[in-house]
DNA sequence: GTAACTGCAAAATATTTGCATCCTT
DNA sequence: AAGGATGCAAATATTTTGCAGTTAC
């Protein structure tokens, strides 16, 4: 809980009771959460939009990334340290795992680069794998 | 028109007139479309309901695939002849134009492999680039 | 003729917004 | 005290579903 109060502050954001639940929500998981996550959890506490809301002002803030997914469901996971506001740095391959359904962050493994046809420039790469997690194999 | 009409055949789909005339649609551009373009295009002919079933149809049946977007929309592509029915193989890299908002299948790009941490096992691999493209550069 | 497909309407789900009130600083 | 954050209600967007009528083969 600390530790989000730290992020926090070190946002320039106001201490709340919504955005310091939420944060600390993503502080204790290691995997993704979807907005479904957040509203199982906060239903009764928070509103609907104040965790939609909460959760934009955290992507703003480079505090959390969204992960694209197939089935176009919203995943949002921490940033790592290297983010700031404008500009991310989670060039970090994502996994989901099609039996039990959670999305881990693999940090430690970078996203290889490619060779884009000519006259094309990348300003960002997203890698998804998905397939069976640790546990689940 | 006919190439539509051909490919409707080999995938056993009876010929109706949506889905021609979407697949069609697929046909003439070499870039992803999204439900909202579909939309716009046949919102007076078609029915939204049928346009999603024709899109989920094409899924299924491994004609298009859809593609993660960061923002969370839907967006879908022509698979290629590899493609089969549960079986996609569009291990291709996907890019996204941020100023004329187009996704191009680069179908020449192939995914480079990653290891994975060990106990993991991929089925799938996504990979989209975002930046500027060939036009827009 | 029959099974599959479509249109329509409604439901379910997801997300956003205005505004009055409350809380953080 | 002042500005920002929240809750509530409603609006908007997105996708799905049941059912009756229509069409492809």
């Amino acid at each position: 809980m600390q530790q989000a109060i730290d992020i926090l502050k070190t946002n320039n954001l106001s201490i709340t009771d919504s955005r310091t639940k939420i944060l600390a929500a993503f502080l204790k998981k290691n995997y993704a959460l979807a907005y479904s996550d957040m509203e199982k959890k906060f239903k009764d506490i928070f509103d609907r939009a104040t965790i939609y809301r909460t959760l934009s002002t955290f992507i703003e803030k480079g505090i959390i990334h969204s992960i694209p997914t197939s089935d176009n469901i919203s995943m949002y996971a921490l940033c790592k340290n290297e983010c700031t506001e404008h500009h991310h740095h989670d060039e970090h391959v994502h996994f989901i795992c099609n039996d039990c359904g959670e999305t881990t962050c693999l940090d430690k493994i970078t996203i290889p680069k490619v060779k884009l046809p000519k006259g094309y420039k990348a300003a960002d790469v997203k890698m998804i794998v998905s397939g069976q997690c640790e546990q689940c194999n």
